[in-house]
DNA sequence: CGGCATCCCTTATGATACTG
DNA sequence: CAGTATCATAAGGGATGCCG
């Protein structure tokens, strides 16, 4: 196989840290304020502005920033970021479906290593 | 969305991790060997060990020993292995395509930043 | 509200030498 | 050949406080 050169490494990145792939999803169904992702997920304001820097940077989602009375900033996928959504819902799909599978696998992995 | 629970940051991480794609990657057009592996991707010998492990533990590989002259043992995907590998292409085709549009993006978020 | 900066801890990965 | 053991470093992540 061709080696997975630097894009490609921060793509399955994007998928496989512990909060891009969660952001992602949280847009997946509308745009949402930085404080809304906060909350829903839990996540530390270092860890959401290194994310969305991450995400805005690769053009998976945009920044929308509208200034009137009270200036507002809201995040939102991009198509690219909307079409990379769907192969990881395949993803979490796949694991839900193989979930009782690999709980097996790891008690038996696990009673085979006594 | 439902929150990312174990099983699925653990799939994921299969995904975005350093080796195990890779190693799957390997593995999907043939079985090969531990030390066939380790050259094919440079890896150290400690972190093979640790990628194999978790692998065979989630059932996605399968650990073939063979014992006769000369005692062998061969690493090879298992069926749940080859169907994550499935989305895992998909994955790695998504980045392929999209790999102008990243790097696109990463200039005009740079040249943004200044 | 939407961040950025600092400190600190944990986990991931690497280098290297050694063993059955 | 197929690993294991030990040590060291890098990267990821969390807590917290401050700022425009």
């Amino acid at each position: 196989m061709e080696k997975l050169c630097a894009v490609r490494r921060d793509v399955l990145g994007h998928v496989g840290n512990r909060w891009s792939a969660l952001v992602m999803m949280l847009l997946e169904t509308k745009s949402r304020r930085y404080s809304e992702i906060r909350k829903s997920c839990g996540i530390t304001p270092r860890m959401l502005t290194l994310t969305l820097h991450e995400l805005e940077r690769d053009g998976l989602i945009a920044r929308i920033t509208r200034d009137g009375d009270r200036p507002q900033v809201a995040y939102a996928l991009t198509d690219a970021g909307r079409s990379l959504c769907s192969i990881l819902g395949s993803l979490i799909s796949w694991s839900d479906r193989h979930h009782d599978h690999i709980i097996d696998s790891r008690d038996r992995f696990a009673a085979a290593g006594d």
